[in-house]
DNA sequence: GGCTTTTGTTTCTTTGCGTATCATAATCGG
DNA sequence: CCGATTATGATACGCAAAGAAACAAAAGCC
């Protein structure tokens, strides 16, 4: 089993700066890769474009509050832990909160062990859920033959091949999610480990790696397909 | 959205007799299947022989207190999600409890509705993790099957169909909205983003296709219906 | 150090999605 | 019943994303 180090991204959204970077800092601390924003709709854009294990989200904030933001990510069909920060500490807020889609509710100020554990729990939840089923060693399709405990593989003419430590490592997790889509996002997360990426061509240039591999007839793949504008899907 | 419901099991631990009878009662009101036991012993005992979605626990037991027993059941590598009920709001309380075992921590007085809300994500989380496939991302209706997950859709004839990104995202929300009319405006909001007005025929575009794949007289549909000034209705 | 292999970048081509346009049909208001 | 409005359906087009390949840079390997 492939062991993944990478680390878990954390969306901090709060306003004020001396709490946004104290945050950033303590996060950066327990080892967890951090983003910042400090207004409503910029949360909304960098949600669009990035891969989050945990968003922080400060309820009052100046232009669209946090409530709103919640609302308007679950409505985009995006299932990301979000905690609440508050100032406001009534039963009122804190139900509206987990209402309106929001996972934890912490009011401030708020202990820095309470909320590092609270944040370590969601992310761990979080990741189980969509940790994917296990995939034997060996695994076979109608394409071919993958060993992945001795990185090589059998093509579908029944050739050899060696499968480098990128290539084992995205075919792993292209087929622990059979039949799904996987974001381009979610790749660079879990493969590469960065976040952020500018318009790469690299995945492509693995997925036309399998297609040679595995595929009779590489321009109409049967197995590993493309999901415009999301990401790459393999099939049995 | 459709959801078959089998109750989840809640095991409450309070010595308390009024607040445990309190808390069983307004449970079963939410529909959960709730056991009840006053003292830390029994609860390990019942743990052993009962599976449970969430165990409430209270900390201060007369017997054997709430964190023991938490860290006894963790010990013997049983997952239960585990809330804590105590009086004490301490950080340092809250820590331990949550260093110990605990998933969340809630202190008394506690608001019911925040406890009930907590309380549901805690099981859906769990559930969610158990059974990755209980919310399946498959809808299935009369004029076909859609799979939200991968992408594609069975249209009437039994024919597989690729389905876009856009696609995807409007056909989630009609299916959402199943017997409601959603108006352009709303669709655009959330389809398309936010200040995006592309005053085109673009969504009748889309509902064309949906009509192609789904419908079996395009002239005559039976479950994407326009309503004339307002927007689009789906039914299934 | 020089060689090979693997990984990442750059660039260009190709594809097809999403949008626009326009003609036609349906519906509504008066 | 007729003009105005709105939906439908076909078609055309621009552009962003994916494909493809060559090139560059690391990383291993004797």
């Amino acid at each position: 089993m492939i062991r993944k180090e990478t680390k878990a991204s954390i969306l901090v959204v709060e306003d004020e700066e001396s709490l946004r970077e104290a945050l950033k800092l303590n996060l950066e601390l327990e080892g967890y890769e951090v983003t910042t924003v400090d207004n409503g709709p910029g949360v909304l854009k960098v949600v669009k474009n990035e891969y989050f294990d945990l968003i922080i989200l400060d309820i009052m904030l100046p232009d669209m509050d946090g409530i709103t933001v919640c609302e308007t990510i679950r409505m985009q069909h995006n299932d990301v832990p979000i905690m609440f920060l508050s100032a406001r500490n009534t039963s009122a807020d804190k139900v509206e909160g987990l209402k309106k889609g929001g996972d934890d509710y912490l009011t401030k100020p708020f202990n820095l062990e309470e909320l590092l554990l609270r944040v370590q729990k969601l992310i761990v939840k979080n990741k189980k859920i969509h940790d994917p089923h296990a995939v034997p060693d060996v695994y076979t399709f109608e394409g071919g033959k993958i060993d992945f405990a001795a990185h090589e593989c059998v093509d579908h003419n029944g050739g050899k091949q060696e499968l480098s430590k990128k290539e084992a490592a995205l075919l792993k997790l292209l087929i622990e999610h059979e039949g799904q889509v996987v974001s381009r996002e979610h790749i660079l997360q879990i493969v590469w480990g960065y976040n952020v990426y500018p318009t790469t061509r690299t995945i492509d240039n693995f997925i036309l790696n399998f297609r040679k591999y595995f595929e009779a007839d590489s321009r109409n793949p049967k197995h590993f397909h493309s999901v415009r504008g999301i990401g790459y899907k393999f099939t049995a």
